[in-house]
DNA sequence: GCAAAAGTGTTCCGACTACACCCATGC
DNA sequence: GCATGGGTGTAGTCGGAACACTTTTGC
């Protein structure tokens, strides 16, 4: 925390900043088995006519979460979400209007900029995009992930990352599975992401349902041919337990 | 990322930041086995002749990571280190100056904060704090901490919150032991921050070695009474394969 | 010799793996 | 019936937990 009061002699080297929140926002299409994240077509410079993460600068008075829920909520319709901040990034020298002809604000020539991420993980099936791919706005596979806009690359690298280790090792995937759903929707969901480098299905089953925070409904779903599968429930109370400990899904 | 060409309107909104960075540095004195965290007594206001986290504001030009290395090497004298991010808090309304008589800079009174905390581990053992107690640095055991400036009880916990996480599931002990040691430094070193809730000393060496990055030196050191102790070396390049992996000492 | 600390070995048991196999449905 | 996907059971194996035991030092 600054020592203002010490180093008068400082002050004149101090950077003002202009804080942006960028969102890292994945979905899982289970059924084409690939992850998606959200991508804006910019319509300005810098990066112009380049896919980036959707972003907004921090308002007065606004949380940085706050900013976070609100670009989101402008992309995109869900009611289920996990939220978290991923990570600061703000190297000096990156100001993204430095050099070009959109600085028009009342900022000093030495602003700096400074990009808060936040990581986002919505039901790709409830997900309304606002707007079309016209309005360029559009889910990309994160394996087909054209080049982006600032350094928005790096980002999405280390969100993907996060989603992974989050997936191992908390019960994200319930927040973003329907109210009931099967086990095989689970399954699907954590191949999708992690790849079939974990248990078979069977013992996928069998050690789930051994952590007793699954509970059966008792109602039944048939999908086309083969037998009908049950429905299950996430019981908070019963994970609660479990919380914080070096739980280890997969 | 801003789209501020299309948003003229919303100018006037925009929040200005100073940023700040404040270090978590933690240590662990193994022959008290106890964790201790550095903090500075606060000369000015607000929350002057209170302890807080040692931190610094931004300079310009200078990148967030270089802000915490150098309010780090202007406390303390070491040689190895680890250092990450760890968390960025900026709530609206949290200006330390605001209603302080110390607004005295060049800033508009909507000025906000903003606070981009890192989280250091230093060796206790080669620490040299510059000044002393008198100068109001000292390290403070994480069990008897004192009530802290601003909000950095919160971020200190945060902090430690991820010093055991790190301390379990990556190498980070080793850039923080001597270039040689024995197990039970090692073992020590778990304890301490840890607790007891983990194998036993015999268990856990077995485990340890059979990971296969510790080599022995052959050389053996003598403390006191009993058989003295070989001396290992961490093997990075051993250690590269398991880089990454779900790892989990313990 | 005896205490103290380092280091080894052994037994027990639970957990994960890899399957084989049974069940309920659509067609 | 048979294909399809859901669900159960089991034998083999690996690894951790607990603890007894041996080794090497200081005194």
């Amino acid at each position: 925390m600054p020592e203002s009061g010490t180093k008068q002699l400082k002050q004149e080297a101090l950077a003002n900043f202009q804080v942006g929140v960028d969102n890292v926002i994945f979905s899982v299409d289970t059924q084409q088995n690939r992850v998606l994240v959200l991508l804006v077509m910019r319509q300005e410079e810098p990066f112009c006519r380049r896919w980036s993460l959707p972003g907004t600068l921090v308002n007065h008075g606004e949380a940085l979460e706050n900013a976070a829920h609100r670009i989101l909520s402008e992309k995109i319709r869900v009611n289920n979400l996990y939220l978290e901040q991923l990570y600061t990034f703000g190297e000096p020298g990156f100001n993204p209007w430095k050099s070009s002809g959109q600085d028009h604000r009342q900022t000093p020539l030495d602003i700096r900029y400074l990009s808060v991420s936040y990581f986002a993980l919505v039901r790709f099936e409830e997900a309304q995009l606002i707007g079309d791919s016209l309005n360029g706005i559009a889910w990309y596979p994160i394996k087909k992930l054209p080049q982006l806009a600032f350094d928005h690359n790096k980002i999405l690298e280390y969100g993907y990352r996060r989603l992974r280790n989050k997936l191992e090792y908390s019960p994200v995937a319930f927040d973003v599975l329907p109210e009931v759903f099967t086990l095989s929707d689970i399954y699907q969901l954590y191949t999708t992401v992690l790849g079939e480098s974990f248990a078979d299905y069977s013992n996928f089953r069998t050690r789930l349902l051994k952590l007793g925070f699954l509970s059966d409904t008792g109602l039944k779903v048939s999908r086309g041919a083969g037998r009908p599968a049950s429905l299950y429930r996430f019981d908070a109370d019963a994970f609660a337990p479990l919380k914080d400990k070096p739980l280890v899904f997969i």
